[in-house]
DNA sequence: CCCCACCTTATTGTATACAATTTTAGCAGT
DNA sequence: ACTGCTAAAATTGTATACAATAAGGTGGGG
């Protein structure tokens, strides 16, 4: 890497950035938790790669003190990973949190369509109506950034819409973090299909039919799990030696 | 160049908070997380305190930038509320948050409990046996501010039990934060209660009967929740005209 | 030839300095 | 005397500087 000490002194002197040329009325912190969230849904992260403080400093334009504050809250969500004095690197989830994530969002998500098929208006169902149109789209234009993340944001706002504010921002975080789940152990071909199910999801939710919401919304959920190449309960230190009897020859 | 040491440190004598040695192994933000989280949950600082960083910094024996990423963390749990430019409260949290909160937590804990019953070790029982000891001992000592602590961490207790971790952490969070509801919308005499109601939830599990079992869980945080003096659906603005015209007189 | 100790270097952890905003006290006006 | 503005003080937001630690490279020894 490059070893040269590229320095930046194109650092604002001090005090708020550019504020309210364009940007935004947000705190720095937010719009950088923003966009280093979106990165990883949409997949332009992967896995284990490092996050620099200083990388990060200069790429945003900011500091490591915000750079930090930042990093410290995506590792309370669970995106990214601290070690201590190492750095902080995307979050590689293990195929048991992954069973335990969509086990959670089955328990989570089987109420919320419950509740929500009881009171869901007519404006609601537009707005999901013009999600999909979305998700639509974004499969047809092979964007599977966009797509990862409208696939994930059909499921919040339905949480959103069924009252409860709190059970919905606790869905926000299982599928933010189902989602680089399902970056890590994808198979590509399901993302037409979770549309399709959404789709009819919404269909049963327009008839009234709870069962049928509810039924359709876990068969959802697992097939999505299920199109995951989830290694069976083999730990890394398994695959480690395989892969090295491998390079071996 | 050799880097011999002679350069003065400044402000390492400063001195650490507890002087006792050695344990030091934890990162000091999560020290001081685990400080105030302690201190929120058994009531020694209220809804609405202020909690300025240069204070907290003397008090912890350290700069504001540890203080502020220990703020950062309490406020993603939703225990403190940080106003922008304004400062650290606790939070005082509003009557629907309350309700959603109970709300939240039946849906969880209700599949917790079915699931426990059916795994539970008799090692598991024995533990969570001595933990209600604990609690009856807290209440009999009228000792509030661990009693709130115990009967809280039963729950979570039972949560990790029963097999995935990811439920256990949200179950952990709301537990945290209903104990600050119960704080400020408290009827003390629902204490000794609500053990009693832990012993039962305890025996059903033990009889290996989810039914029963499943309904205890929901009468108890049905009861908690309804012990609470939680104002039907005024908002703060109805409160502030009512006060205002009792002044008057 | 390989391995280990030491040193160099890069990166994180923490403290302090400075800018900006909010709050509060003081003052003038009506 | 009370309300509205202005300046000083306090507090937060951000940047920079310094200290500690872990990674990587180099030379010497087995």
């Amino acid at each position: 890497m490059p070893p040269r000490k590229l320095s930046t002194p194109r650092n604002r002197p001090a005090g708020r950035p550019s504020g309210k040329s364009g940007k935004s009325g947000k705190s720095s912190t937010e719009t950088i938790v923003k966009r280093i969230t979106a990165a990883l849904i949409e997949h332009r992260l992967p896995p284990g790669a490092k996050l620099g403080e200083v990388a990060l400093g200069e790429i945003f334009g900011v500091s490591r003190t915000t750079i930090r504050q930042a990093l410290n809250r995506l590792a309370q969500d669970k995106l990214i990973t601290l070690m201590p004095a190492r750095g902080a690197f995307v979050t590689t989830p293990e195929p048991r949190e992954a069973r335990e994530l969509f086990d959670a969002r089955r328990v989570i998500e089987r109420v919320v369509i419950e509740r929500f098929t009881a009171s869901a208006t007519r404006a609601q169902l537009a707005e999901l109506r013009d999600h999909l149109v979305q998700e639509r789209a974004a499969i047809a234009a092979g964007d599977a950034a966009v797509r990862n993340r409208l696939l994930g944001e059909f499921h919040v706002l339905i949480a959103e819409m069924a009252g409860n504010a709190v059970i919905a921002e606790l869905l926000r975080e299982l599928v933010q973090r189902s989602t680089l789940v399902t970056l890590l152990y994808q198979s590509t071909r399901a993302a037409s299909c979770s549309s399709d199910e959404h789709d009819a999801l919404l269909d049963a939710v327009r008839r009234r039919d709870a069962i049928a919401a509810v039924r359709l919304m876990e068969q959802h959920l697992t097939h999505v799990e299920r199109d995951l190449a989830l290694p069976g309960d083999k730990s890394p230190a398994l695959d480690l030696r395989a892969a090295l009897t491998l390079a071996r020859v």
